[in-house]
DNA sequence: TCATTAATCGCAC
DNA sequence: GTGCGATTAATGA
């Protein structure tokens, strides 16, 4: 495990304003115009996150959420034999850490950014505040945990129902569909065995159904960089199981 | 360059 | 299918 490393300093930048934010996907930005209370954007917090730090730490208290302004981040939990499960990977735009809000004391899950990445911050109580004023936010934010209960709902199916093959090929689908390609390689290097923390599988089985995949010329692998060479073979793999339908 | 870290592969269970 | 350990490749200081 490498996680321990980077948990320190989080860097507090100042001068990032929601209003003159370019973010259209996120949820608070999408909504600026329905909410009125002021002290809400005033009160956020903007963080840098060097690559390799961790700003969720499993266990400790929630004071309020994240959502992911720059950079790519990968959201898990520690099993037994501090085995990782990674639970997804989140990008521009997205929230971490909304399980903990509500009832939730402690972050059941930790985060760590898998590069540089800028993060607001907002209080668990001005959320709570604007979301009970402002419905269409509610509302949003309500659509953002079904999809995501969608999400993990296949993901449990997936685990317990699919073949180590058939979920790395599922995971790099879900990569490539979340992520997108950059020059012919899906657009976030990850090691192997981050594929097979969120695989639900080995380090070793990822490498083995990497090589054969690339025998078939299903994918290319060049170390980090993973490409798909055949979409269509793959999807069709796993389309007996439907999931590629979450996001 | 050398040292560290990741990727592979063979092999036993 | 799983997991250890040796070997090799890649990356970073």
């Amino acid at each position: 495990m490498v996680l321990n490393k980077n948990i320190t300093s989080r860097k507090v930048i100042q001068n990032l304003t929601c209003a003159s934010c370019d973010n259209s996907d996120c949820l608070i930005k999408r909504n600026l115009d329905h909410i009125s209370s002021s002290y809400f954007i005033e009160n956020k917090k903007t963080l840098k996150c060097k690559k390799g730090q961790q700003f969720i730490i499993e266990g400790a208290a929630v004071n309020g959420l994240f959502f992911v302004l720059k950079g790519k981040v990968k959201v898990f939990r520690t099993g037994i034999n501090a085995k990782e499960q990674i639970v997804r990977f989140a990008k521009e735009g997205e929230i971490i850490g909304h399980r903990g809000f509500g009832t939730e004391e402690y972050y059941s899950i930790g985060a760590v950014a898998l590069q540089d990445a800028v993060l607001c911050y907002f209080s668990k109580s001005d959320l709570q505040k604007a979301l009970l004023e402002n419905p269409k936010f509610g509302y949003d934010m309500m659509l953002f945990y079904a999809n995501e209960l969608n999400r993990s709902e296949s993901k449990v199916k997936s685990i317990s129902q699919m073949t180590v093959r058939e979920r790395v090929i599922d995971t790099i689908l879900y990569i490539h569909r979340k992520f997108g390609e950059l020059n012919g390689f899906l657009n976030l290097p990850l090691s192997r065995k981050e594929y097979a923390d969120y695989a639900g599988t080995s380090e070793e089985q990822v490498i083995r159904v990497f090589s054969s995949l690339k025998k078939e010329g299903l994918i290319i692998a060049r170390v980090k960089k993973i490409g798909i060479a055949n979409i269509q073979k793959l999807k069709n793999e796993i389309s007996e199981h439907n999931f590629y339908l979450d996001s």
